[in-house]
DNA sequence: CAGGATCCCCTCTGATACTG
DNA sequence: CAGTATCAGAGGGGATCCTG
């Protein structure tokens, strides 16, 4: 059986430890729909993640190869951000996460609701 | 546009949050792939996670019905987990993250490594 | 405008010990 | 066997202030 035990050998760990952000998939959603965004446009869509963690979760993304920076060096700055290929490719698990969830999320609350111990 | 932005009103999040938990998603791929099991069958596979821990991703994915808990009253007790039909719907995304992740993954860690900022 | 740096809280997590 | 209880440490995450 394949080991999932520990984060640096599993692939699944080392995918879902990003999926697991709590913005990093929001990022890949927004930028897969709206495609190059500015730092602040990012952040008006995100809503209310915080500067410092977004960031955070830009670069996280940028450093696996999700997403692509680019600095024009002009004043004031102006950086947009875009999906690279992996990202594309990576959108559409995301966008079935999504499909499942906004299908059986009544389903979800109504058990979590109804689950006591 | 969607709101994504809180996780109460937000399906994807209250999705993603249960993916994000570190043990409930290797939960659900072990016993998709071994069907029926006992708590300590599942502490042995999964590995490092702690007693607690266990029981407290058991918890999360029984309430939200994603995994069923059938109870013998014997002595020893005898407690047996297995997926719902949930449960067996969402599997197959994990499956795909996990494919994915495997596919990926060198490339990933290729791009992390050349990452210096 | 796009973030870096700090401070701090607070939850998540693990270790240990105990129980029906 | 299958947990629960408790405590302590690490780190995620937000608020605020500062800079090229």
């Amino acid at each position: 059986m394949k080991d999932f035990s520990n984060t640096e050998n599993c692939p699944v760990r080392n995918v879902l430890d990003r999926l697991s952000d709590k913005w990093t998939t929001l990022v890949i959603l927004v930028l897969g729909e709206q495609g190059k965004m500015r730092f602040n446009e990012l952040h008006k869509n995100i809503g209310d993640v915080s500067e410092k963690m977004l960031t955070v979760s830009l670069r996280k993304l940028e450093a696996d190869g999700l997403i692509a920076r680019q600095v024009f060096p002009v004043i004031p700055p102006r950086v947009e951000y875009q999906l690279t290929d992996l990202g594309k490719d990576f959108l559409p698990l995301i966008h079935r996460i999504s499909d499942w969830a906004h299908a059986n999320m009544q389903q979800i609350l109504t058990n979590r609701s109804r689950f006591k111990r």
